[in-house]
DNA sequence: CTCGGTCGCCTAAAACCATTAGGCTGTTGC
DNA sequence: GCAACAGCCTAATGGTTTTAGGCGACCGAG
């Protein structure tokens, strides 16, 4: 039955599990990872809840493509913007990629940090993002032991300050985040050019 | 009406705001902070749930409070190890308070992460942790402006670290996050004694 | 001592979300 | 042409939040 050129009674909404993710990972930067809710996309597509659990296992599973989906967004931009660059350039454009997409995306980072099961994160874009991260201390002359508490801190230190950044922590105090943004990329940066050995432990 | 010991029927339960605040933080650390919920909270007092509602506004209020409560616990623990150190030290001690509360009370330290509203902010014992945090940079030779900076660094390197432990982001890599945190925090003390200069602009 | 008020809990009910079971209808492949 | 399937639907259950209103027990005043 067709109405002018509206299909009215029974026409397919043309749901599909990509298509689902895609409106997902929209309507999360809308109303937050948590504001992602089966009911609420089903209503973005004008079709009734019970609809969705053929495209979709449960609410975790739709979560859990939103999340592989932002991840995988985000390594993309990640790899793209350390193309050509190393050492501090690429330390800083790595990032503010992250950065950037967190304050254009909030809801995609939000997902991004959700706590996939093992096999899941195995498969995930996860190890990209890891590899792009040890790939950026190439620049720097980091033992091969060190290496790794040194992705811990930028890693750490990266999504601390976007964390903080985005739930508003820095919203009523003075400096502008900008600033003390690109300060603590000089910081991480003299840093890893002077990477501090251990402090020996002190025998009482 | 009584049986043995116990009162039976219109009996009270005894709930007040303070109680619920408490088993409220007991229940997210054991459930999460997400699943504090006031269904879950009134079957733990065995109560039916509509009876809380007289003791808290709705369930935004019952985790504010929970966000106070933590807030307000965490501080003092940091208050306590501060007291009489400075420098390194000081710095290490504040870090290893946040962790341990973190994985002490999982969800207590979730709750402490909650966006406030500035009025509550405000009065909450958030300003305390900013005192403290800068308490430490005392030990540290810094230009006022730089101060800024280097707490909010610091922070976001606790937050981001803790936060991603806590996760299980390194369930599944090689060193014990231990050691890792020891580097960690030498490379933070390390960057206070020699924070650098703010890189100029440079005019392509 | 008793009477009214308040306090602390209750039942009832509406609204929203997740999930399962089962039905109906075009479309598609043989 | 028909059977199977895909994609959507209705119906129903159960959990959560929140509001409205009731009822008994306790407490202070007369």
């Amino acid at each position: 039955m067709v109405l002018g050129n509206e299909v009215v009674s029974v026409a397919r909404a043309g749901v599909t599990p990509e298509r689902l993710v895609q409106a997902g990972a929209e309507l999360a930067d809308e109303v937050g990872f948590d504001g992602v809710t089966v009911s609420a996309l089903a209503r973005r597509f004008d079709v009734k809840v019970p609809s969705l659990y053929s495209h979709v296992r449960d609410s975790r599973d739709l979560k859990t493509r939103i999340t592989l989906y932002a991840l995988a967004e985000l390594a993309d931009r990640a790899a793209a913007a350390l193309a050509g660059r190393a050492g501090r350039d690429a330390l800083i454009a790595l990032g503010t990629v992250y950065r950037d997409y967190a304050r254009e995306h909030p809801g995609r980072y939000a997902a991004a940090r959700l706590r996939l099961d093992p096999r899941t994160a195995a498969t995930s874009a996860g190890p990209r993002h890891a590899q792009l991260m040890r790939a950026i201390l190439l620049g720097y002359r980091l033992d091969g032991a060190d290496q790794v508490h040194a992705v811990r801190l930028i890693g750490s230190t990266f999504h601390g300050y976007i964390s903080l950044e985005l739930a508003g922590g820095f919203d009523h105090s003075e400096p502008d985040p900008q600033e003390s943004w690109e300060r603590i990329m000089d910081a991480l940066d003299a840093l890893l050019h002077n990477w501090p050995a251990p402090t020996p432990e002190v025998a009482s």
